[in-house]
DNA sequence: TGGTTAATTAACCAACATGGCAATTACCAG
DNA sequence: CTGGTAATTGCCATGTTGGTTAATTAACCA
């Protein structure tokens, strides 16, 4: 299970898209824990191994890290993960003028001479069939 | 299809762990664009309409939205819609002191008096079984 | 050695996500 | 009205996710 290969930036999203894996890591601010700690707050809504496989998906995600020590397994959050996920949101959150440059943009696109009605109609799709994939379904 | 019915910040989590969909944004950055001119840079490795889906999960999360012009569809980027992501961001990676006061604050959990090896054996994990949810399966 | 506790693994299942192709809708141009 | 272009919708196949229970591993305790 868990996210299998896609690329780092796609599986810490993934792993963030999940109340129950947020709120692990909400957690794990206020310092280590163990496993059973920190299902106790979910044991009343699912089991022990759902937990653990949760753990699983921060863990491939380098949110976590854990460390064995006797029988416990101690958690701990990893937080220059987030670095990634930051980075990408500050470039899309400020890379750019402002909502109303970017409209004054679009809106003068057909004004240098083309169309009337609508900007650029695609320059067409003739790339269109040309050598897709084809999703594999091996039937 | 399309994440159905999670909380928000989840929905949004879940519609950038993809990287189709990030490029999407990425381009749309740079001003609005119809549906075709979308998917050009895809139509190698999708076909359109899964370019179509895409822009869907998008426009659920309201990472864009769409207004229809003709036959075209024009997507904009709808950044505020990031602010989720990011408040939920920021409090991670601020919200706390640092990994080393953490870990500080782990390593002396024992020192005040409890078990000798290892922190707050877990006070009884007897809320077991009790009366779990048991995974609305609607049948 | 045997029992208990912590956590994981295994096998299974339902629901969902993502892709494909074909058909359809929506709009414009003759 | 017909044809063409833009985009969506419907249905289907497949893989992944998130949960379950049962069994197992690992470590401590007596």
């Amino acid at each position: 299970m868990a996210i299998t290969s896609r690329d780092p930036l796609s599986v810490t999203f993934a792993a963030l898209a999940d109340p129950t894996r947020r709120a692990i890591l909400s957690r794990l601010l206020r310092g280590a824990s163990t496993v059973g700690e920190l299902a106790l707050p979910f044991l009343h809504a699912m089991s022990l191994p759902a937990v653990t496989k949760h753990l699983k998906v921060l863990e491939r995600a380098g949110l976590i890290t854990k460390s064995k020590e006797a029988q416990w397994r101690s958690c701990q959050l990893n937080v220059p993960a987030l670095d990634l996920v930051n980075d990408w949101l500050e470039a899309h959150r400020t890379s750019f003028e402002s909502q109303f440059d970017r409209l004054e943009a679009y809106l003068a696109r057909d004004k240098k001479g083309a169309t009337p009605k609508f900007p650029k109609p695609p320059k067409s799709t003739k790339t269109k069939t040309s050598e897709r994939k084809r999703h594999a379904r091996k039937t």
